[in-house]
DNA sequence: TATCGTTATATATTTGAAAATATAACGAAT
DNA sequence: ATTCGTTATATTTTCAAATATATAACGATA
């Protein structure tokens, strides 16, 4: 087991191990917690813009997040219409719900490992 | 064992997980990838101000990341001096040294989760 | 006491990412 | 054909983070 650092650090104060977790092709990010909400967002309100409001993210931003994800996939995770009934909008195909799951599972992998190397702050 | 989404990301692509890891208290971070580097450049060179030229970061940015990090612990990682022989400088001390053992430590079991979790894609 | 390069600190400037804004294209429904 | 709210795209504006710049204090040594 490794050493602690207890020690080193002021005991008054409540420190722990943080961290960020994403999917990466060619070293550029294309998934993390910002597009697994936009999708989650997208899957709720139908569309980018109403997923964007709905985050607090610009159109153009949440359009970028989607059309780079786009095209890191086989095909689509999300297909966008511009026109028709009500102007429109955007779904999630089976892969995209999928990829969030995925994602989910992955990030409570992940909370696990921070969670431990946490705990062993406090030994 | 979790469900793989290999089907789903093109596979002429080179699929990771990548992440970032850092100690925080209170929510803010405090050490982590750039803090390393001072700490160690600081030990290489002496002084703030060279490590600071040595990783191409700015000295006030630098003297604020050591400034909040000896915040965070009993007694300080970094000892700074102005004046005296040579101008001054920076010096590390034992705990200072330990956190960089700790911290790559951390960072090589961080190393093989991701490593796990992008082998884990190729299934 | 004068010198040195550093620490320490404040202020100004740059710059790069994000949001804001504007506009055209889209297409089903009426 | 008109309407609707969306997608798609370009341009402008904003803003925060970082750098750049400037200056005083520091203290061992000579």
């Amino acid at each position: 087991m490794a050493k602690s650092i207890k020690h080193i650090l002021k005991k008054e104060l409540e420190i722990k191990v943080g961290g960020k977790l994403w999917l990466e092709s060619e070293g550029e990010r294309f998934f993390g917690p910002g597009p697994l909400e936009l999708l989650e967002k997208i899957e709720e309100t139908g569309s980018i813009s109403n997923a964007a409001k709905a985050m607090n993210m610009s159109y153009k931003k949440a359009w970028e997040l989607m059309n780079h994800l786009n095209s890191q996939t086989s095909s689509p995770v999300v297909v966008p219409q511009a026109g028709g009934e009500k102007g429109g909008g955007s779904t999630l195909t089976p892969d995209g719900l999928e990829l969030i799951k995925y994602y989910k599972a992955l990030r409570k992998r992940f909370k696990t490992f921070l969670e431990n190397e946490s705990d062993r702050l406090k030994i």
